[in-house]
DNA sequence: TTCCGACAGTGGGGTCGCAAT
DNA sequence: ATTGCGACCCCACTATCGGAA
């Protein structure tokens, strides 16, 4: 198959907007893909490479060579390439690298070259991932979608999983299995604004509460003396979490998936600010010294598989049995079952005051449903709130285009001034995108590069917030953490917004 | 007919490792 | 030594579609 052919799909799946029509599109060129390109085919129209990262990126592509007229590269051909240039970026050459994502580039003509380009930068933006594909493997191969998801859930990968439906229907879709050491997609958790709207999404039914701690998502594998630790994005990072593997190793059963979170705690037991756990988790070198400076804790809040036993589709109540059976209690989650809000609310107290995140909030019944947010589990987080003044904006992508979206955000200096804290887009509705743009563009103010606008001080906004982090980018030393807009404030003028010290006094 | 769950899109700050400057 | 880049850790929120109620 021609890859033009895939971008003809891809192109006629992003002027649909119904989903239905989505699925038609893409699952028509399915079944007509030779089993040889079908696992290339779906991972392109699901919005990622089969290589996963090829270290090009949309720096790398600034400048692509001359295109060809017409359409003659397959994609087997272009899947070689991206694999020649995978093994080249790992081993030094950034020159031969360039070579090589020239070569491919001159062999596409302009309307191939944009869709690889957007596909290498991640950003296919066909309004089709995962999702969607799912329900297009399901249709070309006659399976149920259930099956082709939960194949997804036990292998991690749906080109596998589709490439798999396609040749061999629903029997080889149910034959995948929980494989001790190959990475599980992990279960998610939707939000809820507090406790009590956490109970009552769960239905009423006492549930179990979970100390959420502010760390990195960790699934444990043992098979023997082996262990092997995956991240959420199913990345292995075995070594760089030895503590870990030592904790699993001492445990009594040797056939097990676990799933928990790793955190670098303080003497006193209190957690350090995430950039200590993820710096820690993200290095490589030299791990044995760092162990020793920021030694990782682990927590365990799920058992997959004990005694080479598949408990997935266990209810939540039997996996926690398995795990209390296997993990001694120093390695397990705190946790509380109940159905009463205010236990529930003291609970939540509990966990804030010894510095944690917040909570999740478990149904008892529920399976291991691996890749939805929402269904069985709940995490509900204290939230901060500011009033901060616009100090500029940053023209939007995509379906933000011409809109001015991203906002840089500003405390008062009691001395005089502002100082930014970082930006936000999230929380904006179109009509709130629609007004903002026309406002702002009333109070601008200064030069701008064509990409930031910069406005005179004069709005209010109020920002939701999780916290206040050590920022070396911004003038303040500080940045917000997952900033959002509540509301604008046009009752307050900017001398009435919060100040620095304000913010700074979170920050301790 | 209305409601709501799932999905995709739009980007945020911080950090590491690597190659080039 | 510093800088730019790619990748990945944490993540919130809105719009939309289409099946469920």
């Amino acid at each position: 198959m021609l890859l033009i052919d895939v971008v003809r799909v891809s192109e006629a799946v992003t002027r649909t907007s119904a989903r239905l029509g989505k699925v038609g599109h893409l699952a028509e060129l399915l079944g007509r893909v030779g089993p040889d390109e079908a696992r290339i085919a779906i991972s392109y129209l699901s919005g990622e490479l089969p290589q996963r990262q090829v270290g090009v990126g949309w720096r790398s592509l600034q400048d692509p060579p001359a295109p060809k007229l017409v359409a003659t590269a397959t994609l087997t051909e272009v899947d070689a390439l991206l694999s020649r240039i995978k093994a080249v970026a790992g081993q030094g050459s950034q020159a031969a690298r360039k070579d090589l994502v020239t070569e491919l580039f001159a062999g596409l003509t302009s309307q191939e070259q944009a869709f690889l380009a957007r596909l290498l930068g991640g950003e296919l933006r066909q309004g089709a991932l995962d999702g969607v594909m799912i329900e297009a493997v399901a249709k070309a191969s006659g399976a149920p979608s259930a099956d082709v998801r939960r194949a997804l859930t036990l292998r991690g990968w749906l080109p596998a999983v589709g490439a798999a439906a396609l040749s061999g229907g629903v029997e080889a879709l149910r034959a995948f299995r929980l494989e001790v050491g190959r990475a599980v997609a992990p279960m998610l958790a939707g939000s809820a604004p507090s406790v009590a709207a956490a109970l009552e999404k769960a239905g009423g039914q006492p549930v179990a509460l979970e100390w959420k701690l502010d760390g990195i998502r960790v699934q444990a594998h043992r098979s023997g003396d082996v262990v092997r630790v995956f991240t959420r994005t199913l990345d292995e990072i075995t070594a760089q979490v030895p503590e870990l593997a030592e904790a699993v190793l001492g445990l009594p059963e040797d056939d097990l998936v676990l799933d928990g979170e790793v955190i670098a705690l303080q003497p006193d037991g209190r957690p350090h600010p995430f950039q200590v756990s993820a710096s820690r988790v993200a290095s490589k070198l030299d791990v044995a010294r760092l162990r020793e400076e920021t030694p990782l804790s682990v927590f365990f809040f799920d058992a997959l598989r004990v005694a080479a036993a598949d408990l997935l589709d266990l209810p939540y109540s039997e996996r926690q049995e398995a795990l209390a059976r296997t993990v001694p209690p120093g390695l397990l989650t705190p946790r509380l079952v109940t159905g009463d809000v205010a236990k529930a609310e003291a609970f939540f107290a509990d966990v804030v005051r010894a510095g944690h995140e917040g909570l999740v909030v478990k149904t008892l019944t529920s399976p291991y449903a691996a890749g939805r947010r929402g269904a069985g589990w709940i995490k509900v987080k204290p939230r901060h709130t500011l009033d901060l003044v616009v100090l500029a904006a940053e023209w939007g992508h995509g379906r933000r285009e011409g809109k001015l979206s991203n906002l840089h955000l500003g405390a008062r200096d009691p001395d005089g001034g502002y100082v930014m804290l970082g930006k936000t887009f999230k929380g904006l509705t179109d009509e709130l995108l629609a007004w903002q743009t026309e406002r702002f563009l009333q109070i601008a103010d200064g030069p701008t590069d064509g990409w930031t606008v910069r406005l005179r001080p004069e709005l209010v906004v109020e920002i939701a917030f999780d916290g206040v982090q050590r920022s070396p980018r911004y003038p303040g030393g500080m940045a917000l953490r997952f900033a959002r807009v509540l509301r604008y404030r046009p009752d307050k003028r900017p001398d009435e917004a919060d100040t620095v010290d304000t913010v700074r006094a979170l920050m301790l």
